[in-house]
RNA sequence: AUAGUAGGUCGGUUUGUCGCUUUUCCCUUGUGGAAUGGAGGAAAGUCCGGGCAACGCAGAGCACCAUAUUUCCUAACGGGAAGCUGUUUGUGAGGGCAGAGUAGCGUAACAGAAAAUAACCGCUCCGGUUUUCCGGAGUAAGGGUGAAAAGGGGAGGUAAGAGCUCACCGGUUUGAGUGGCAACAUUCAAAGCCGUACGUCUUAUGGGUUGCAAGAUCAUGUAUACCGACGCAUGUAGGGUGGCUCGCCCGAUGUCGGGGGGUAGAUUGCUAAAGGCAAAUGGUGACAUUUGUUCGAGAUAAAUGACAAACGCUUUGCGCAGGCAAAGUACAGAACCCGGCUUACAGACCUGCUAUUUUU
RNA sequence: GCUGUUGUAGCUCAGUGGUAGAGCACUUCCUUGGUAAGGAAGAGGUCGCGAGUUCAAUUCUCAUCAACAGCU
């Protein structure tokens, strides 16, 4: 069986110094409602992509819907990654990644899939143009 | 039937595809496979109480905070049950709120004569003047103001009046009896002639502080914290006793020995517990006892999900009806664990009771 | 996870139970040839929301909502 749409542990991006090294380091570009924060370098681990979403609690108080923002944000992170993985894999490079959640309205699930794929199609150009 | 009220219960189901995570097992040992478990009645707010943990422990007084009707329940509580008294709300079943003490002190705007040792108008008597009126004394029945006006209405009494006196009634205090575990209720007798609210104050009881991001262990690793002995000093400067006072305790620099702060990480704490359900017994009840049976979240930038379809339920529209179509399907997500309280909640069900209408 | 503070006019803030105020801003008028400054007058408040105590609540009590801050 491959596992092209898997996301587990390790590939979740954690740790309080790698978090704020991607923030203090990394460059930013916004696709509407997602903000993507974003550290390309030389592959040194064995995941080439680490991700984290975020949704703020100043946005969305209730617990609720942050957990449900969030899923779906990793769901269809989850679904789409394949677009640059097979990118970094051909060039030796990992990329870690944080995507904040910046809307304050409520968005399902096709809208968010549809944001998702264009900010990775935008990395995936970033990355061919290295 | 409709509306309501009190208490209790539940709060979607099934299938497919792709994923997350706990535990266990297997192998060809890795982006592996299999099995298994995986949010709530409020997980929420963090308002109380407890467990657990670390630190502290030399006390006394004051201060501070909380609580305050009775009896019971409970591990405990500021929670609950059943009562008592008052008040308020509802046609009603019911619901809300308050409830230690009152000796002293303070406040009660505006209006009103006066907001508690009262006297503007009025009433009565006396003197002056004699047309109205002026001055003095008495009085508190009547008037108006106000949220609130000095027990109630009646008879006697008087110049006019007044608990001034009398009987009755209301309330207060004291004594005695009856009922009740008690709060209290009720009866009789006596006294006295009797206002209200809030605050301050007083009394009683309780309160060490901080919280699982507590704390423990491991690997890495080193400021020189801390401890002991000796020496100095002889309780001096200063410090601690988490706000103040008294009291008590420690106590400067040196040498030797022991020892290991902080940061980031991992493991642990971590989930079986005052647990759920049923029956019987006791109790008005909260609840207790016994017996039987049953279940099993443990993540850590934080899992319990996404998509699709079908069904169920509710509302609306169309239709005589079967049915068809559309819309909706709540509040909300564990972060150490329990007991309560409070707040949010589509809809459904059960039991008791109330009101209205109709029928028998 | 734990803890605290604040909410009053468009803005910044007063207001210790008795008719809600100040400064700036706004409107009208005066002044000036005109503008600014100055002067006069005026408008603008569910005192965050909901209960309770009281004769009376911005003020006291309870619950709730929002904003902000701190510890870690």
């Amino acid at each position: 069986m491959n596992h092209l749409h898997s996301f587990s542990k390790p590939e979740h991006l954690c740790g309080e110094k790698r978090i704020t090294r991607v923030f203090t380091q990394g460059e930013a570009f916004i696709v509407y409602p997602l903000r993507v924060v974003y550290l390309i370098e030389p592959k040194n681990q064995k995941e080439s992509s680490t991700v984290l979403v975020s949704v703020p609690k100043k946005r969305f108080k209730r617990a609720v819907k942050r957990n449900r923002l969030k899923r779906l944000m990793r769901e269809a992170y989850r679904l789409n990654k394949q677009a640059i993985i097979e990118k970094l894999m051909d060039k030796q490079l990992q990329i870690q990644l944080a995507f904040n959640y910046v809307s304050d309205e409520e968005m399902d699930f096709a809208m968010i899939e549809k944001k998702m794929k264009l900010s990775l199609q935008k990395l995936a150009d970033k990355i061919d143009l290295l």
